[in-house]
Formats: C-alpha cells, sequence, structure tokens
DNA sequence: GGAACATTGTGAAAGTCTTGACAAAGATTT
DNA sequence: AAATCTTTGTCAAGACTTTCACAATGTTCC
C-alpha cells in the first residue's frame, strides 16, 4: 500500500474518474490523455496527472493512459477487487432503492440480507432478497460474514442499532440517518445527508 | 445579497450548522458559543466564527450565539425562507422515498407530484401525492411553478427529460441519475452519486 | 532506424482554505 | 458602577490543494 498520505479530496475523485472512464470504455475507447480525459470532466489535465500519480504511474509517455488498465488499477485502489457483503438496515423506500441497485455486483459489492422492524410489511422483496427481522440480526452476525451495513433508518434507532452492528463485528457503515454518526475509530462510517445536498442547491438557487 | 465570493467548502457546511443547531434547539438549549458547538461538531472553533462572519456578525461578545436567531438566519442564507415547488421524476423506491421525506416542508420544500412512465404500475401513491405520466410533463410545467426537479430515473433518459424540464422553465435539478449532468448555465445542478460514497466508503475499509 | 511529435511525471509557484492569536466588545458578578 | 470574565470578529500565519511549466521519455511516422 502506498506510503504518502492521500487527501480526502483526491479519494473523492476517483469514484468520478471510474465513472467516466467505465462510459469510455463502453463507448470502445482503449486509450486516453489527461488533456481529453479534463475536457470531458471538466477537471484541468494536471490534476488528473497529479492525483493518478500519487498511486502510481499508470500512464506513459507520448502515449496517454490504457483506459481498461486505470479502470483495474482505480478499482484496485477503492477496493473493488474485494468482494464485499453488504446488508441494510431498514426496508422502506430508501433501503429497497439502494438494495435494487444494479451495477453493485460488477464491483464486488454484494447485497445480501434487509432487515426491518416490521418485515411482514415490507410489499416487494427486491431481486428475491430475503427481508429478517430485526431481532434476527446478532444471530445473522454469528454466522455471516459483514463488510458493510446501510443505515436507512429514523435516527432515533440508528445509534441502538449501529452498536449491535459494531458489536457483531461489523466496521463499515454507510449511512443515511439524519446524525452524523460517531463510533469507535476501526469502524468506517460514510455519512450521506441527502437533505444538506437540496440546501446547497436552495442556496444556489437564492444566490445566483 | 453579499458581495464576497463564499466557497463551495462554505456552503456544503452550512446545512451542517443548521442540523446541529435545529437539534440544539430541540434539546431547549437558547444560546451556545462558537467553542461549544466545534466540541460537539468536531471542528475548530475558529472556522464556525469565520464561516458565520462571511455573512454578518450574529453572534454577541461575551455572550456567544442565539440558537433560534441563528436557525434563521442561516435558513435565510440557504434561502430556506422561501417556499419551493418539487416534482419527482421517476416513482420508484428512490422517488418515492425522497417524496416521503418528512420536514421537508418545515423548510419551505414542497413535493407537488410525481411522473413516471408507468404512473399506473406505482405501488402505493406517497402522502396522496399524485402520480403522473410523463407525457403530461409539458403541459404541467405550463400549468405550474416548478422551482426543482429531483431526477430518479436512468441515466439514458436524464438528459432528454432534464431538457424537457429546462424548456419548461424549470432551473434548479437535484439529479441521482449516473452522470454528471451539464446544462445551460442558468441552471443549477446538484448531482448525487450515491455509489461515488459508498466507493469512499471501500477504499477507507481497504486502507485502514 | 532516426526525427519529429505527444504526453506523462514532477518540482515549484500560485492560490485557497483553515487555524491561531488577540484586541475589542459586551456579559456577568459583586 | 466598576472589575472581571467571556467570547466574538478579524488579521495574519500556516497548511493544504491546485495549477503551471518543462524535462524526460516513449510513440508515431517516414
Amino acid at each position: 500500500m502506498e506510503n504518502r498520505a492521500i487527501s480526502q479530496a483526491v479519494i473523492k475523485r476517483l469514484p468520478r474518474y471510474m465513472r467516466y472512464l467505465t462510459e469510455l470504455r463502453a463507448q470502445g475507447v482503449e486509450r486516453i490523455s489527461s488533456q481529453e480525459l479534463s475536457e470531458k470532466m471538466k477537471v484541468t489535465a494536471s490534476q488528473i496527472r497529479q492525483d493518478l500519480n500519487l498511486f502510481g504511474g499508470f500512464g506513459q509517455q507520448g502515449y496517454g493512459y490504457n483506459v481498461g488498465n486505470l479502470i483495474r488499477e482505480i478499482g484496485i485502489i477503492l477496493g473493488l477487487d474485494q468482494s464485499h457483503d453488504i446488508i441494510v438496515i431498514g426496508a422502506g423506500n430508501l433501503g429497497r432503492a439502494l438494495a435494487g441497485y444494479a451495477n453493485f455486483e460488477n464491483r464486488g459489492l454484494f447485497i445480501r440480507a434487509l432487515f426491518d422492524i416490521a418485515p411482514e410489511n415490507t410489499v416487494s422483496n427486491v431481486r428475491g432478497l430475503p427481508v429478517y427481522s430485526m431481532e434476527y440480526l446478532p444471530e445473522y452476525l454469528k454466522e455471516n460474514r459483514v463488510d458493510i451495513a446501510v443505515l436507512t433508518i429514523p435516527k432515533t434507532a440508528a445509534l441502538s442499532v449501529a452498536q449491535i452492528l459494531y458489536d457483531g463485528g461489523v466496521r463499515g457503515f454507510w449511512n443515511f440517518a439524519h446524525l452524523d454518526l460517531a463510533l469507535p475509530d476501526d469502524a468506517y462510517v460514510e455519512n450521506v445527508h441527502l437533505s444538506d445536498s437540496l440546501m446547497q442547491l436552495t442556496y444556489r438557487l437564492k444566490h445566483k
């Protein structure tokens, strides 16, 4: 693993590179220069080269970058070469939406089950995935590896459920509950605050 | 409106201040110092004071900030003092999840309708909101004000639908489609890429 | 196979953002 | 009403990030 500290800013950009490169590959593009990519992505070519160089020289002078190779390398950096077992807590609309995401499995992201306080009320099973009762969660965690838990539950429930998950060995948390989840340092929490992003939009609409 | 250019970094933090302050108000807290708030939010007190000062002196030396007043002021900055009319394009799980968000209306954010290519398939109407056919969209836009359109549709459909919305006068776009939506400069697009955020989590799990 | 060309990798400059420090101002105490 | 205390607003320093510029290196063309 690389030694230099990689800044948060760079890590945020990697999935975006991934997205554009995957699109290019789908269009049959095999090689691309930082200049061309920079025009498509509306960033500077220098930033692309600087970012990629933090992880190693993936390009070649006079040629540019091989698209397929770069996708593979960024995938490795992002950990998508390893498989991740995921469960979704909360089988409401949001939980079902995330559980139903196509393309996750291409990246080694496997949703294994959903959990809900009222599993019998769940309208439709998503892609045939089981929906279990929350009561079964501790037992499930004993018997199954879970790398990431997706929390789509009210904030009042989030902390206590997160604790059960943490105690059961889960260390990755993708949190959609409306609070900044704080857990011990060896847990990794990605907080997603959708309404924060909507407010950035209303800000821009007001100050245009 | 303020003259100084406000950086994107500051705008991203404002909704977070809002969130913590609203929580504090709910707990009955009436005043708070930048120091106390900084400990709760895990940011520096200096940053809080610097951020708030960009928009005016909301605090008082020797006292701190009045929570209710600060919520009101940040709300004005974010445009939440004005009402916004919103429609959701795509009545799948994600569209229904967003349309069903409580608390939006407290902030002047009113979801008015959903649109879908197959409205008759929509399992349950969210909060009694109408679900219209996509064909009705151009006509709806002629008859109703729409400030923000929420796009929860496949990326293949996103650009053409966005064009219909733009032509119908919509200028705010909250885009969940898996592409960076590019529209004319007088349109404001907030792109949300959920899988980007999941990949940041897999990165951190790999490099812990 | 050599010459001209393209494009990376990278050190340094420029720009932006965050933090530290403290004078000024008002709150609180006695 | 004075003295002390608290905390903001703000300037400047420090840290971090982005961009510039170009030598080095490999590609492509003839």
